[in-house]
DNA sequence: GATATGTATCTCGATGTCAAGACAGTACAA
DNA sequence: TTGTACTGTCTTGACATCGAGATACATATC
């Protein structure tokens, strides 16, 4: 009936059973498995933007520039949002984004307490190519997961993260 | 055709399809979400042990012993590798954990490089009381999921983690 | 048993993050 | 139009992390 374990999670999973069956950790099996996978999707991607000589908190802020569509430019409350970070940690990102030549910031004309931020030309070519780089070894992550099973998962995520987006 | 957004990944994916037609971006649904999750639920740890008076990282080291059972020791060695942090980290963690009472540290017999890590009554009981906070939460926030989808999903993952993990 | 290589832990400096609060500007109700 | 609450951004200080390197000891090879 045991199964052999297969990834460090069984053997978490196995240690707490063995050490209090009083308790129901199944939630670990899930939700433990979410929290390590990012760490190692972390490492990886770290490893990927090397490439393009870019830092992971760099590539989140250019990518959502990037998504928002010509001309390119986002407030650094919608940069927040997309990214999830505070705004002292926003106002930094931008800060050296700027003084890296990626970004450029203009006081918006319609809200004069508010800062519009937009990609240059130099931070569009490198979250462009930077972006397909993740792809390629995203899409090799993934290889040994039928697309079926993709949608599967991406499915079941969706219905724990919406309350969050909600 | 199109469906309704139902998290932030669905509308991120949208906008890169928008964007970049291109690119083969499904990898996203998968990868965004568990990224996405994991930052979440970080949040919502944080959340739980604040009432134990615990940090995340303390929990971290604390559950390390905790499942090693009798007498909850291990080597800093051992916690790296349960943690996924670097040597520094982890010498800092000890520091401050038996700093405030909850580890000690004694001279391994076996190896006079070696140092082992233990729990001391009042970690233990920390780590347990923290523990049993966070699988209630964590319960919570699957309660949206049938036991069945719980399974499937933590399959799926599975999969993606093993090579990780091997 | 001497030398070389590997392992375990710790030290140190740099860095990115957060939380709290400051400040300027906006929105709305009285 | 004045007051009050709210919003958007930035500043500051504390803190946990990492990476590189230092040190001490262990193991393998000759």
């Amino acid at each position: 009936m045991n199964e052999e374990p297969q990834d460090e999670v069984d053997r978490l999973v196995a240690a707490w059973r063995s050490e209090r069956p009083d308790l129901d950790v199944e939630p670990l099996q899930v939700l433990s498995r979410v929290s390590r996978l990012a760490k190692h999707l972390d490492r990886a991607r770290r490893a990927a933007f090397a490439e393009h000589a870019l830092e992971p908190w760099e590539f989140d802020v250019l990518t959502a520039l990037r998504r928002a569509g010509k001309p390119y430019e986002l407030s650094p409350g919608a940069l927040i949002r997309a990214t999830l970070v505070t705004s002292g940690t926003m106002t930094n990102r931008i800060d050296r984004l700027a003084q890296a030549g990626l970004v450029r910031r203009r006081p918006d004309p319609e809200d004069r307490r508010g800062v519009l931020v937009s990609l240059t030309e130099s931070g569009l070519a490198r979250v462009d190519a930077a972006f397909a780089g993740l792809l390629r070894r995203e899409h090799d992550l993934l290889a040994g997961l039928p697309l079926t099973n993709q949608r599967t998962l991406s499915a079941l995520l969706r219905t724990l993260l919406a309350p969050f987006d909600s």
